[in-house]
DNA sequence: CTGAAAGCGCTTACAG
DNA sequence: CTGAAAGCGCTTACAG
């Protein structure tokens, strides 16, 4: 294996200072008036030996780590694994790679990561907020490094965000089996502060008021999928009226369809569901099923794109960026009109 | 915000050296003979001060980074995104972190990525090899750096690697139908050398053939899904005789299903399905469609396993650990017999 | 038992 | 136009 090269073994190599061979290196030769003889020379042995600057040292030097560390409940967790995808694309383009860790719904733990990553000196945090960590993250905003969050939020919390417009999307699919017919419409949630899952619930509250329907919430403590099965198999028993459900997210609704097979509840025919959040399977379901599909290319982007403008600081630090996406409602078979 | 604290403060503070700060704060009071009074002292300042080391300086003095550098296709695909989740639970717990990134099939990306994690030091890598990479791959073995494969691998590469019982558990699958009365099995995979995917068709192939069946086998070059659509409606039309299918990965038989749709096939009826992959999607399919499921908590545990014992030194450089693992075939209605 | 000092490989203010 | 040297914050061989 070759030795490690040096920029001082450049500089030796070709009988000038480190301090020329680093300004080259690093495209500053125009500005400090490097002559094009001296560059060339450099350059080409820099090309000849493939050398790589060691960036641990430039990091230590320079404060900057060109490391993003990317934080959420679950890397496993498809949303986030495709966001995970698509920020590490972009980041690479940019220099920047990606650090990442998963929280598993555990507080001491994110605080842990959240201290590794700031030892670490990552240059700036993508994360999913997970519960309680609330003041973690105002400590950690009030810091140089940029923070965006995304899919969660705290109302009132100054700092850019990317969101899903959660309420509205909710909205929609509500008014869409309103407008199919149904009227008595379930909501399945979980027990939770989370303001997007809130945000949720509130857009189905709309729509089922502005339509002077009942409004049937069915709030589960969130332990496993045992527990979620059994309530819900409670649920959907007492509410014997009910002719359509929304399930609040993709593991809610991954549960809701177990428990359709434990009850032998057949969707559309026996029930009218739409899930929040769209996922491969409920393509596949027989019959298909509606799902609210959040913008994951438009988020992802966003994040980036608001991250890398704090990194270079071309934006107003005090200014902070809140965007909130629209997202598609994909109508299947599973909430039509019954004839 | 705090400033930030360096050994150098504690020293100062304390009227001691930072040598002695050092020692203390690496574990090696006892070691070094430093007094019960001078360690308490040194203690109880860092953990009044909050004090943590700066990692960047430690890495660039030490040599090692902490980190682990973990190379896939895509950490979207769910089978890779598991096994990253697993795998920084463990890599947490020993101090370790992980950098990810993914090749997207692209051999130039997956040699620049290989590049910047040995520019930034990573103490190790975790990688499901993509194609045409062997030779950088060997050449990264050479290296001091630690290595384990997983998913893929290069027969004849001396190297640490963890894999599934391809052949195996492919050969038990396609037994399955055998003893089920299915007489013409077909086999879809890609046109590939990754070598796990010709073990897959080899186990398939000694099934069929000991069994003195007629191998019918799809072999599609991968460009995209509407592609593998084409090639399997082409296949399905053209192999009448067939009674039952192998799809040799979660892709392919994704784009199997949608196949399906567009053709109107309906598993078992018309057709015996297995998957190689188990996901979650099989499972609430109707008919419900058997798959092979691959451990990936082992997986993940012995990749691991195999890189911290070597991180450690624990053994033998020279002796280089394979581990095959045995997968389980999940069965479910469509691979049942026929009354 | 403890400390002064070199060095990991860079960047950059300063000097000429 | 180019270079000598300080310094980022650690660890550790060496000295006492």
């Amino acid at each position: 294996m070759s030795k490690k090269i040096k920029i001082k073994d450049i500089a030796e190599e070709l009988k000038i200072s480190v301090t020329t061979v680093s300004f080259v290196i690093n495209g500053k030769a125009k500005e400090k008036n490097i002559s094009q003889a001296v560059t060339k020379k450099i350059l080409d042995l820099v090309q000849e030996w493939g050398y790589q600057p060691n960036s641990l040292a430039k990091s230590l030097r320079t404060g900057k780590s060109k490391i993003i560390g990317f934080l959420v409940d679950d890397i496993s967790e498809p949303f986030f694994s495709r966001i995970a995808r698509l920020i590490d694309e972009k980041a690479s383009e940019h220099g920047y790679k990606i650090l990442f860790s998963s929280t598993r719904n555990n507080t001491e733990k994110a605080k842990e990561l959240l201290q590794i990553f700031r030892d670490r000196h990552v240059d700036g945090y993508v994360i999913a907020l997970p519960e309680g960590l609330e003041s973690e993250i105002e400590k950690l905003i009030k810091t140089e490094a940029p923070v965006v969050l995304f899919d969660r939020y705290v109302q009132g919390m100054e700092t850019d965000y990317v969101l899903t417009d959660n309420s509205k999307i909710v909205f929609e699919a509500t008014q869409h089996l309103i407008d199919n017919g149904y009227k008595n419409i379930g909501f399945v949630t979980i027990e939770t502060e989370q303001q997007q899952m809130l945000d949720r619930l509130s857009g189905y509250e709309q729509a089922v008021g502005s339509n002077k329907q009942t409004s049937l919430i069915k709030k589960i403590k969130y332990k496993n999928s045992d527990n979620m099965i059994k309530e819900m198999i409670d649920f959907f028993k007492t509410e014997e009226q009910l002719d359509a459900v929304i399930f609040a997210a993709n593991y809610i609704c991954m549960d809701g369809l177990r428990t359709f097979k434990e009850m032998n509840i057949k969707p559309f025919d026996d029930l009218a569901v739409i899930s929040f959040d769209d996922f491969e399977l409920l393509e596949f379901y027989s019959p298909p099923i509606t799902a609210i599909a959040q913008p994951i290319n438009d988020i992802a982007e966003n994040i980036m794109k608001t991250l890398l403008s704090r990194l270079n600081n071309e934006s107003d630090k005090s200014q902070k960026k809140q965007i909130v996406l629209p997202a598609t409602l994909n109508i299947r078979s599973s909430s039509l009109r019954k004839t």
